[in-house]
DNA sequence: CCAAAAGTGTTAAAACTACACCCATGA
DNA sequence: TCATGGGTGTAGTTTTAACACTTTTGG
């Protein structure tokens, strides 16, 4: 036991909401570790963070570890002091979200659960103590944030349809959009750019792609332009 | 020495980055400690959490211990891991923001602070490490916040004029807004009760006073009102 | 009577909403 | 040739922005 501190410390994790689109779908990615919990309690895919990097490193290296992605939208949620009920010890848990691009990918099976799962946001499954908190108001902040700025597109592939981005709003904001004024205001927007290339292999006409230039977008945005859909 | 633990575990502590009203411009209050700090930097009020008490208890506890109010608006802001120069550790701050009314209001002086003195929102002191990027995003959370939801009259007494508000809009907006249009769209939002009640003791006429009916509020916002200013 | 803030409506411009049909493609 | 999603314009409505004068009060 070689940690010693005058103070009581409580442990310090950080837990990681992953939504991706599957299917059609928002989901959500959870855990189910072997044999630490009860079983068939799922959870947030998470872990301790190291004393030597940063929270959001540890948010990401826990990421990579459980899906194998990097390179991914990732912001913090809130930070919750929770009390952990085996241990009886306070425990601080750092939330994060993370929207990631899955269209024709292949996840891979993490090396430190037993098994990583896929659920639509509004069927989850029965949770581990407190994540079904930290799930809806990561799914709480998403559909504010996504109105308000530009971050819809991270859960697609870098070039994508405006079908597909309108798909992306309406699955978040869990209505149908019109089609005719959503294409409107995107195509308003200079920083959604046309690219010289259109979908292929689609059984009707390919759709024109676009890709977000963030360059763009900023030095707009430092003018005081306010993204808003 | 008595705390040991199997992993090394940050130091966690809490910032309060505390916003109120001083002669008609938005102030924060800073704190200077007597010998822990370099001469003159001034920092944020905060203090380690306790192992027995929320992330929560312990902000407002500070907040208490350095300015004697209780019952005020407080919100988390974010998280920050960052290393303690001095010790050579991580240190893990939950830095969060409160609305204080002062209006009127004496401010008792810190028990365990040498100093405390409000500075205008755009004139900070030099600071200690990292507190001035908590600030900046603090008031940048609120510049953004307060357009969305509910919140200027936190700066205020429970009864306030329109002018009053209007003057809490424009400096934390910093700029003017147009009169009649911001009375209009207050007036239209049916939480804005209006009291019985008139200014007193004012060289001009005296204004209608209003409160925020935090019922009626939350009513309209379950029905999916959105508050915008 | 002066200074200071309260209170009050209208109009033009802009933004938003609702809505229906033809087009291109692969199966 | 059919099913599927891509692509396009307009008109009515609502919302926003700009703007100036009279009222009340205390000093």
């Amino acid at each position: 036991m070689p940690y010693t501190y005058e103070f009581p410390r409580p442990a310090l994790t950080v837990d990681v909401v992953v939504f991706a689109l599957q299917r059609g779908h928002l989901q959500v990615m959870l855990v189910r570790r072997d044999m630490k919990t009860l079983a068939g309690a799922w959870a947030l895919p998470g872990g301790w963070v190291r004393v030597d990097e940063t929270l959001e490193d540890a948010a990401r290296r826990e990421l990579q570890a459980e899906t194998g992605l990097t390179d991914v939208f990732l912001e913090q949620l809130y930070t919750f002091g929770v009390l952990d009920r085996e241990r009886c010890e306070r425990v601080v848990t750092v939330a994060y979200y993370a929207l990631v691009n899955l269209t024709g990918q292949v996840v891979q099976a993490g090396s430190d659960t037993d098994d990583t799962a896929w659920f639509p946001i509004h069927e989850p499954p029965e949770m581990e103590f407190y994540h079904d908190g930290i799930l809806n108001m990561a799914y709480e902040r998403l559909r504010g944030k996504v109105r308000y700025q530009p971050i819809g597109f991270e859960l697609l592939p870098d070039k994508f349809s405006l079908g597909q981005l309108q798909h992306v709003y309406e699955v978040i904001l869990d209505r149908k959009l019109d089609k005719r004024n959503f294409r409107k205001k995107v195509l308003s927007m200079e920083f959604f750019v046309a690219l010289n290339e259109i979908e292929k292999d689609v059984a009707h006409r390919a759709a024109q792609l676009y890709r977000f230039d963030k360059r763009k977008y900023e030095r707009l945005a430092k003018k005081g332009f306010q993204f808003e859909i």
